[in-house]
DNA sequence: ATATTTGCAAACGCTTTGCAAAATT
DNA sequence: AATTTTGCAAAGCGTTTGCAAATAT
């Protein structure tokens, strides 16, 4: 038996997708995740992306992240990080700023509720975006 | 002319939206809003709460609170602050934590790009729920 | 052989949209 | 009278799900 409880089977499929989203830095939407993985196994079907990074999710080998009005997008760094998305070209990137000291104030000051986890993410224009626009 | 741009008019529908979520402070659903302003305008559908909500946000009356997985709600406070949303009840609050320092730091590490703006929600079991679950 | 996992397609929930009728200016 | 706004219903999008066939154990 495994280390956690249900029963698991190896198929290419998980394999390929789990593969895609640890070798991809740019938070890949499960679409893309699809598209990636298609091109190893290529009869693969959108729902079983969904299904197999649902679970990798729960398990926490993989990341969802929530983006406000927009797909979301899977990360293989899973420990909560802060997250910069471009309104003008979708472009998502890591955002690397100490959210400890934010997140201990944050669950100190919330009284009474348990906070087990954040969704930080900051929108404007990225670099490249900006440059562009003037 | 108004002081912004676009033609207007004053609608039951629109004053009645835009009180609905001016007197709360649950941070009401588009449905929830629709449902309050039932009582005071009949036949109002949802179509319409959704498109005035819509033109509030954009216009900066009303804010549009995105969260992971779940339907927006709407805020009568427009600027930026943290919220936290038990992952049980589905309750949601404001944060009462500074994120003045931290968006400050993000803004200076994100090197290049421009931060308008941050969707900042803790997620987890809000006091009364924390105390069922034993 | 048995149980899980897949592909497919249909359904889902939230939100947006096209259009003709109603309401505002 | 002209133009915006509404209500309705249909469509949209990302995501989930039921089911029979395929696959791993």
């Amino acid at each position: 038996m495994q280390a956690e409880c249900a029963a698991k089977r190896n198929t290419r499929q998980k394999a390929a997708i789990e593969a895609a989203v640890l070798s991809s830095s740019d938070h890949p939407t499960a679409l893309t995740v699809c598209e990636r993985v298609r091109e190893s196994v290529p009869g693969i079907s959108l729902g079983t992306v969904y299904r197999v990074l649902g679970t990798l999710a729960r398990e926490g080998r993989v990341r969802e992240i929530f983006l406000p009005d927009a797909p979301s997008r899977f990360d293989k760094t899973t420990c909560t990080h802060a997250h910069f998305m471009c309104v003008r070209c979708g472009k998502v990137s890591d955002v690397s700023v100490d959210e400890g000291e934010f997140l201990r104030h944050a669950k100190q000051t919330c009284d009474g509720c348990e906070i087990s986890e954040a969704e930080i993410v900051f929108k404007g224009l990225c670099a490249e975006c900006k440059e562009e626009n003037l």
